[in-house]
DNA sequence: TTTCAAACACGTCAAGATGA
DNA sequence: TCATCTTGACGTGTTTGAAA
């Protein structure tokens, strides 16, 4: 009969089961399939999150675009209107 | 109030990048 | 070279706002 020792998870990430079995058994199809399972679940877990972290930190990219484009079009008004104003003051000057 | 399209959020897969 | 991370693409479910 194989040995197995379940120890109580720490995390999330180490959810599963510690196989302290025989060594003629630590190959056995069963522990290999079930190896592979928890493996399956811990990369889709990691990438799960992975996933949710890129998506915030493009949200936050493009936020700071959005801001970046609110600042130069405040600038770029600001220097057509100052571009005006001089015109106007070297046209009034040359009359 | 109901219906429906658009926008959004999420999970998964796959491929490329990166570090050991 | 391998394991892990990052991110674009896709499919699916949910939310939202406008039109009937």
């Amino acid at each position: 009969m194989p040995v197995y020792q379940i120890h109580s998870p720490t995390s999330i990430m180490s959810q599963g089961v510690v196989v302290t079995a025989s060594s003629n058994n630590l190959h056995s199809p069963q522990i290999m399939a079930e190896e592979a399972t928890r493996k399956r679940e811990i990369r889709l877990l990691k990438n799960r999150e992975a996933a949710r972290e890129c998506r915030r930190k493009k949200k936050e990219y493009v936020k700071c675009l959005e801001n970046r484009v609110a600042v130069l079009e405040k600038q770029n008004k600001t220097l057509i209107e100052e571009l005006k104003a001089l015109k106007d003051l070297y046209c009034h000057k040359t009359e």
